[in-house]
DNA sequence: AACTATTTTTTGAATGGCCATTCAAGTTTC
DNA sequence: GAAACTTGAATGGCCATTCAAAAAATAGTT
């Protein structure tokens, strides 16, 4: 119990300090080293809770999804209609808890190496899978049947989009801004 | 005269070859002799031309950019109204030269490395604020002014998503397609 | 055409540095 | 005292870049 808490403990500095540092230093080119200054703590360490650094690439990127996923159960809590439904996963996505430069930077780091790694790109199927889900079980009540695909993909589409250019924002980003201006898509694609 | 010949003759193989294996391996694990091999050359030939492997990546990205401009040049030759000139721009960026899923590839991984190198991030910068002027320029003549951001964002950031998920796909793209889905989108947009 | 001089191009091998990972030996916690 | 944790230093491999020397192309001369 104790003895899990400390592994808990490190777990999370380790991969906060994982976020920081990739985004400053970019994920091709971080070494283990920087990781573990920016954490307090050495190089040889993250190997002992991780295994490898794929390993504590890995544990990152699940524990942005994992950070999504409860973003998306709180907004879905109170969304009743399909397009408050939809309102709802955009603004699960865009939540104060990851819409933040230093998160999209990661994030987009880990789409351009998922193609090149099974436990990366497995991950990122699943998430991608799920949005999908979300998008089209809405839709689909508001929309003629041709219509749906193109509506979601545009959706889809503008989301990631939107993270992409967050990343390279050199300012701190504004959630609440970019709630609103995926709202008003939302209306767009649905009126 | 014919010594520049070789040299571009060069440059061409090698900017292919670049392409292909960055698709193959990834931006970040690639090597200079992996691209060499598919070139046919060798590791020392690829510095004695672009003089280093961050050289190679900037030539690599200037010729997509290029491929960019002239399918722009091509595209507005013919586009007469401002909703013709919108269809242009997105049928530039998903023109058959450039649609296919190794160049998607390539300009995600540039997009993540951009913002870690100068001559990139310069090369990045410039291109987006280009593709935002003649968006603007067009969506300014069609909504009232309240509307030409949102909507701007909306065809920019669709845009870069389906880059990005064209980057992920395994079978091949269908340019044709994701032009037809691109007006639909632009005409649900200026509705 | 033939031959030489000059410039351009190519490459194998060496260089030097960097970095993930391992390990043995400590330190802390229980 | 045992198990969990930490780390400095060593290991081993990899890779961009350089360099000197060869090969190929080109120009100049007759």
């Amino acid at each position: 119990m104790g003895r899990k808490r400390i592994r808990d403990i490190r777990n999370e500095e380790l991969i906060e300090a994982t976020v920081i540092a990739v985004h400053r230093r970019g994920y091709s080119v971080v070494t283990m080293a920087e990781i573990a200054r920016e954490a307090g703590a050495s190089a040889a360490s993250i190997n002992y809770y991780f295994g490898s650094k794929e390993g504590l690439m890995e544990a990152t990127m699940r524990h942005l999804l994992n950070k999504l996923k409860q973003a998306m159960i709180r907004e879905y809590a109170t969304a009743t209609t399909p397009r408050e439904r939809l309102y709802a996963v955009m603004n699960a996505n865009f939540d104060d808890t990851l819409f933040e430069v230093a998160q999209c930077s990661l994030w987009m780091q880990f789409w351009a190496s998922a193609p090149y790694s099974q436990r990366l790109s497995r991950l990122h199927r699943i998430n991608r899978h799920r949005v999908r889900s979300h998008f089209l079980a809405e839709l689909r009540r508001l929309l003629p049947a041709e219509g749906v695909e193109t509506a979601r993909q545009a959706l889809q589409c503008y989301m990631d989009g939107v993270w992409l250019q967050a990343a390279q924002s050199d300012g701190p980003l504004d959630p609440t801004k970019a709630r609103l201006a995926a709202h008003r898509v939302v209306d767009l694609v649905i009126s």
